[in-house]
DNA sequence: GTTGACTTTGACGTTACGTCAACTTCTACG
DNA sequence: CGTAGAAGTTGACGTAACGTCAAAGTCAAC
């Protein structure tokens, strides 16, 4: 019992496109070819072509399919757990992306301009910005970056607002002397990654890196500074501290 | 005040070819071009390019984009909030595959074989089935046909036995001369729904030409009518009444 | 004048096929 | 037996958004 191409693809639900497709591939070799060239396919083809499509309805790709089919139940398994892994990162991402726009959406509908003239803030400091963020990845800051000029006004402020009481309990404590892995120091360095938090939890090393670079580059340094010479090298230990103590990576 | 392209890609966390591929496209074009074909962008470009780049981080397309960034934000909020439901809808479509990928990596496991010899049963009533597919779609028949290939066979027995007993309820209601709009035979009718939804929520039409096909198929007919005759028929009306009655589109 | 960084255009590769196009083969009918 | 129509073949281009060479011209500095 053989069966033609146009009659495999309708019972197994495909085109003969795909099937030549797979031919070309190697995923699936008609089990005989006519002097004419026409492609024949026996059952054993056909119970290859439903594993084949069930995998491909589960989202794998082409030449995974192809290492599997061919293995055991073991390959398989492991191909799936592998791909589940990717499955929920993408449906993470996706959800991520569906709080941008939504946000995004929300700021355009109160009329908010988008990014206005000020895209200039920050272009001018490239200087000490690039040392810095090559360490800890160009994108991660660009894309911050973005999402701060996408912000209204009002939400801006209220972030600086947060920002500078934090930046001032910080000068307060380096002030009366407090160590970075204190307790008390410690406490305000949580209260610091919260507010960081507002975009995303920050990973490990762009933490450390923003540290870093709160010391480095003198428009982040005086932010904490003017409250008091040398809060910036105390933040950034306590940034340090911080992140060994609670961070993975 | 104009840049060159690096310049530009590095203030922008891009590459050149990206920005040239923008002035392919037309989403994107130089400010000034010298003589030696060098490409220069002023501020204005900047400004753009931090749009087109948020929008792209959003999963925007660049078509899209390019209706978006020359419009108000009027159409980008349009342009958004259709985005966003075509997110959502693949989240959960991201969501059903890996409930998918999880059930078949369970069997896998399990040991099952996964779908056996017995991949024919169902590929000799082809005649029928043509008829009757083509209405309501062959690709829902052949997704819901590898699920069920999928299955173990205790599960396969247990959604039979399930199936049984609703088709002898179905049985007993017809001797009883019980109507197709009766609240006895809808209430089985219900049951019967519930348990096609084991692979997810039946469409209406999917629903109204599974009917149609128990009385078409001899296959499915003779699962309802050797519990008494005639019961294909009144199943197959009861379930148009209960698609009118409770299901959209 | 040479080196090295930067620029240009052009073209191929990526995923899983869809969609012609041009041509041959099979099947059924008058 | 000729022919129409359905079905088969190979070949090639298109898709989204660039990445990645390749070949060649330009610019700035030493």
């Amino acid at each position: 019992m053989e069966w033609s191409i146009q009659d495999v693809a309708r019972l197994a639900g495909t085109t003969s496109r795909t099937l030549r497709h797979y031919g070309e591939l190697g995923l699936l070799t008609p089990s005989r070819v006519g002097g004419n060239g026409y492609r024949y396919f026996d059952q054993g083809c056909l119970v290859r072509l439903q594993r084949i499509l069930l995998l491909r309805e589960l989202g794998l790709g082409l030449p995974a399919i192809a290492e599997v089919v061919d293995g055991g139940p073991q390959d398989t398994a492991t191909a799936l757990r592998t791909h589940l892994e990717l499955l929920e990162r993408e449906r993470e991402r996706i959800g991520r992306q569906i709080a941008s726009v939504r946000t995004t959406l929300r700021k355009t509908e109160e009329g908010e301009q988008l990014m206005a003239e000020e895209v200039f803030d920050g272009f001018d400091h490239t200087q000490y910005e690039q040392e810095v963020t090559e360490r800890w990845g160009r994108d991660a800051y660009q894309s911050a970056d973005r999402w701060w000029r996408s912000l209204s006004q009002a939400d801006k402020d209220e972030f600086q607002r947060r920002q500078r009481d934090i930046a001032k309990d910080f000068a307060q404590a380096h002030l009366a002397g407090r160590a970075a892995d204190s307790d008390e120091v410690q406490a305000i360095t949580q209260r610091h990654f919260d507010w960081l938090s507002i975009t995303g939890r920050p990973a490990k090393p762009y933490f450390v890196g923003l540290g870093e670079m709160y010391v480095a580059d003198p428009r982040f340094t005086e932010n904490y500074d003017r409250h008091g010479e040398g809060t910036a090298v105390l933040v950034r230990d306590a940034m340090r501290v911080y992140a060994d103590r609670n961070l993975t990576d």
